[in-house]
DNA sequence: AACATTTTGTTTAGGCATAAACTATTACGC
DNA sequence: GCGTAATAGTTTATGCCTAAACAAAATGTT
């Protein structure tokens, strides 16, 4: 039944769908992604990462943690105190001491650092929604409900790791 | 017909819709690339650049020439410089001269590179399949389909750009 | 209370990626 | 042919990102 049987009886990994599925969802990503870093860099002169951090920040009213912030945007520790390290010196964003840790402390946009978020996640949404204009609607509903099986079964794949 | 009409009217760019759906491709990107990268690295002791680049190769018999690479994956010139400085380091790949130009050279996969890509072609396809396990063939299919038309679209908006 | 473990965040060294400036060669326009 | 522009590739400076080592504070165990 498969298009590749095998004479020697090697179990033929042959799934070039699934394969091919890959590239092409890796040059989408790769498409947007570099349109969106180019376009914050000239409108915004700021990068992905920064934007990213400060969207998270947006939607937690009360700031988050350096550990929440690594969690969630899916990068390391050092990374997060780097660039925190930088909208704190242009005051976009601040470190807020936490009461009972004093490990530990929250961080929250700055009122400047909100301003300059909604100017820029206006403009963001819209270089998305350009983006994804060859889709109808519908046809965005499917891709989300697909890529969240992919994304739930992705998940459970590393928490297995450990 | 607008979930979001203004009252201050304003063009209302509410498309959360969108939005929602490229945070949701760029999770599963980075999923699966984190866990390739893992697995290269644990495995083979090597990144996903320096196999993206002999994979290039791998595909190309004759041989690319440097310009070739960078636009096939995406990355500027320079970048590729790196990497193929360290591959012709460890004598998987060769630079061949081009007769008519003395500026350019071929970028070929040497026997010993074509080895040990094999290998690990054979293992990459393996983490790809399992990575979309949770579909099945006609959901690739729809998925590979739908991602065909957010590509020609975004191809089109970049190659406006100039 | 004392000691080991865990958690929180930072630092360091190194790889990947870019943009911009640069060298060398080739192609073009006249 | 000659001067200008375009092309091929490299170099440099900089930023993102990681893994690993680290310091400080909190937690847990006895």
């Amino acid at each position: 039944m498969d298009k590749e049987a095998r004479l020697d009886g090697t179990t033929a990994a042959e799934h070039p769908e699934a394969l091919r599925l890959w590239l092409r969802l890796l040059t989408c990503t790769q498409l947007i992604e570099k349109q969106v870093r180019a376009a914050l860099r000239e409108r915004f002169e700021t990068t992905l990462p920064r934007f990213d951090l400060m969207a998270q920040l947006e939607r937690a009213r009360d700031g988050l943690k350096m550990n929440e912030l690594s969690r969630r945007m899916m990068v390391t520790g050092g990374n997060i105190t780097g660039i925190t390290d930088q909208l704190v010196g242009e005051e976009l964003v601040e470190r807020v001491p936490v009461p009972g840790d004093r490990r530990a402390f929250r961080i929250r946009l700055t009122p400047k650092g909100r301003k300059q978020f909604a100017d820029m996640a206006l403009a963001h949404e819209g270089w998305v929604v350009e983006a994804f204009a060859g889709l109808k609607a519908p046809e965005i509903a499917t891709l989300h409900r697909l890529l969240g099986k992919v994304k739930r079964h992705s998940q459970l794949a590393t928490k297995d790791d450990k």
